[in-house]
RNA sequence: GUGGAUGUAGCUCAGUUGGUUAGAGCGCCGGAUUGUGAUUCCGGAGGUCGCCGGUUCAAGCCCGGUCUUCCACCCCA
C-alpha cells in the first residue's frame, strides 16, 4: 500500500529556488569568512553522547536528539536497570538514554569545535581561526523561525585572549549584513559587567539574575522582579541592581553611571574597560549600529567575557539572528585549559526568513539556465549539440530540449525555468545555417548567422 | 516539557441547526494554434474531508484519542 509520504517535525525540504536563495547567503557568509582569515572545517553530524550532555544546561541536555544504539538496543541495557524497571521503580531518564544511546546529534557547532581542539591540539598552530557552516539538531517544539534542523554558520578564534578578536568579529558582522544588505544592530554586554551584579551581594544568584534580566525588553521590568523573587533573590539584592533598569541613552552616556555603581567590583571594571576599547576600536560601521545593552545575557553557561547578539532592523523577525561571544574555558572539560576563544554564530534559516520577507534578494541569483535549444527532431537535435559545446565552452549556462514535443511545451518549460533565451534551430534554420533567438522577456525574435550566437546571448 | 488554536483538491480557502452526488479561485492536463511561453477562449482530470475510534437511521460538521502546523510559556539561531 502506498503510504503518503512526509517529513519529521521541524524539518524542511529546499525547493530548488530556495536553494539558490539559501546559496546566496551562505556564500555571502562564506567569502568575509574567508576574506578575516578563518578557515573551513567540518565535524560530524553525530557524536558521543558524553561529548555533548552537560555543556548546554539541564534544559538543553534535554533537547539534545539521542541516537539508538543499532542492533538490539535494549540487550545492551545493564542488568540492574532491567531488574529496577521490571520491579517498576523509577530510573533516572538520563541514565536510561545512556544506555540505550552511546550517539547524539549535534546541538551546535562550538562544542564539537571545542572537542576537535582539544583532540588535535599538537596538529594546530593557535591562535587557532575557524569557520564552519553546518546543520545542528535540536529536539525542540517548533516554532515560527525556530526548527529542529537548521544551519549555523560560525567563526571562532580559539587560543588568543585579545580583545582585537571581538572588535574584528563585530566588524566582520557589519561586513555580512552589509554584503546581504540589511540594516541591523549589534547588540553587545560583557559578562564580566553582570558579574558585578554581585554588588547587589548574592553572588550566588548572579545566574538567575541575569538570565531574569535577559527578558527586561520582553516581559517588562515588573516580570523580571517577579522571577527574580521567586528564583530566591532577596528584596535587597532586586534593589541593588535598579540601576540596570533605569540605565538609558548611548554606551557613551551610560559608562560614568555603572562605573560608579560597580565602583567595587573589579571584575566589571575590567568588562567595562574592554567594551570601551572595543567601542572606539571598531570605528565607523557600514550597515550596522553598535549598542551597548546592558541586559544582554544569553543563556549559554559557557559565555564569559564579550557577549554578541544582532537583531534585524527590518522585517518582523522577533528573535536574533546571529550571535556570539567569549568563553575562556570551553576545552578544559575535554582536558584542556587556559584555552580562551571567541566566536560568533549566523542563524542562516532566520536570514532566509527576514531577506524574504523584506524583499532583500537579488532579482537576478546565478544558477539558471540561460539559454534553451528547442528540439525539433534527432538531425536538428544533434546539429544544436555541437553549438550547444560551444556556448558552454563560453561560460555559458544552456540545455538541449531532450524530447521532440510540440512547441508549446518547449516554451513553458523556459518560461518556468526562467530561461532567458530560446534558440530555434528547425528545418529552415539548419538549411541555411541561421538561428532564430527568442528573447523570452521581451518577446521578440529574430534570425541571426549562427557564429554570431555567443554575441547575441552572451 | 506545559497551555491554546488549526487541518477540506497540488496551493489559498468556502461548505447553513448533522441530511442525497463536497464547491470556488489559482495551478495542472487537453484543445482553439502540427514552429512559440507569460495574455485570451473552450473542455477535462484531480478529494480515504490529517489519521484511528465513538455517538447517530445518517458525520466534513458532534465526542475521545493521535499526528501535523501555528501561537503563548520554557529555551533558543
Amino acid at each position: 500500500m502506498a503510504q503518503k509520504p512526509s517529513i519529521p517535525k521541524g524539518t524542511r525540504d529546499f525547493s530548488p529556488q530556495e536553494m539558490l536563495r539559501r546559496k546566496y547567503i551562505f556564500s555571502t557568509i562564506e567569502r568575509v569568512f574567508q576574506k578575516y582569515g578563518f578557515l573551513p572545517l567540518e565535524t560530524p553530524a553525530m557524536e558521543n553522547l558524553e561529548t555533548l550532555t552537560g555543556k548546554y544546561g539541564e534544559e538543553g541536555d534535554r533537547l539534545i536528539f539521542k541516537i539508538l544504539n543499532s542492533g538490539d538496543a535494549w540487550k545492551e541495557v545493564s542488568d540492574d536497570t532491567k531488574a529496577k524497571l521490571k520491579a517498576g521503580e523509577e530510573v533516572h531518564p538520563g541514565k536510561l538514554a545512556g544506555e540505550l544511546a552511546e550517539k547524539a546529534l549535534r546541538y551546535d557547532l562550538t562544542v564539537p569545535f571545542a572537542r576537535y581542539v582539544v583532540q588535535h591540539q599538537n596538529e594546530i598552530t593557535f591562535p587557532f581561526k575557524r569557520y564552519q557552516m553546518q546543520p545542528v539538531w535540536r529536539a525542540d517544539r517548533p516554532q515560527k523561525g525556530r526548527f529542529r534542523e537548521f544551519y549555523q554558520c560560525d567563526a571562532d578564534v580559539i587560543g588568543s585572549t585579545s580583545l582585537l578578536n571581538e572588535i574584528e568579529l563585530v566588524q566582520l558582522v557589519d561586513d555580512v549584513f552589509t554584503g546581504l544588505g540589511l540594516q541591523v544592530v549589534v547588540k553587545i554586554d560583557d559578562r564580566k559587567v553582570l558579574s558585578g551584579c554581585e554588588v547587589s551581594g548574592q553572588p550566588e544568584k548572579v545566574v538567575d539574575i541575569v538570565t531574569a534580566i535577559d527578558k527586561l525588553d520582553k516581559i517588562g521590568r515588573e516580570k523580571v522582579e517577579e522571577e527574580m523573587r521567586t528564583k530566591g533573590v532577596s528584596d535587597e539584592a532586586i534593589k541593588g541592581i535598579a540601576p540596570l533598569f533605569e540605565l538609558k541613552g548611548t554606551w557613551h552616556e551610560q559608562r560614568p553611571i555603572l562605573q560608579n555603581w560597580l565602583t567595587n567590583s573589579t571584575i566589571a571594571q575590567q568588562g567595562l574597560k574592554d567594551l570601551a576599547l572595543t567601542f572606539d576600536a571598531v570605528g565607523a560601521l557600514k550597515s550596522a549600529t553598535l549598542e551597548f545593552d546592558p541586559t544582554l545575557a544569553r543563556g549559554l553557561d559557557y559565555y564569559t567575557g564579550a557577549i554578541f547578539e544582532v537583531k534585524s532592523l527590518e522585517g518582523t523577525m522577533p528573535g536574533s539572528i546571529c550571535g556570539g561571544g567569549r568563553y575562556d574555558d570551553l576545552t578544559g572539560v575535554f582536558g584542556l585549559k587556559g584555552m580562551s576563544g571567541v566566536g560568533i554564530s549566523f542563524g542562516a534559516d532566520r536570514i532566509y526568513d527576514v531577506l524574504l520577507e523584506t524583499n532583500k534578494f537579488p532579482a537576478e541569483l546565478g544558477g539558471s539556465t540561460k539559454l534553451l535549444f528547442a528540439n525539433f527532431g534527432e538531425k536538428e537535435a544533434m546539429h544544436c549539440l555541437k553549438l550547444l559545446r560551444t556556448v558552454r565552452e563560453a561560460g555559458i549556462a544552456a540545455e538541449l530540449y531532450p524530447d521532440a514535443v510540440k512547441m508549446a511545451k518547449q516554451f513553458k518549460y523556459a518560461d518556468d525555468k526562467n530561461i532567458a533565451f530560446v534558440a530555434i534551430i528547425g528545418e529552415n534554420e539548419l538549411k541555411q545555417g541561421i538561428v532564430t533567438i527568442k528573447d523570452m522577456k521581451t518577446g521578440e525574435q529574430r534570425a541571426v548567422k549562427q557564429e554570431e550566437l555567443l554575441s547575441v546571448v552572451g
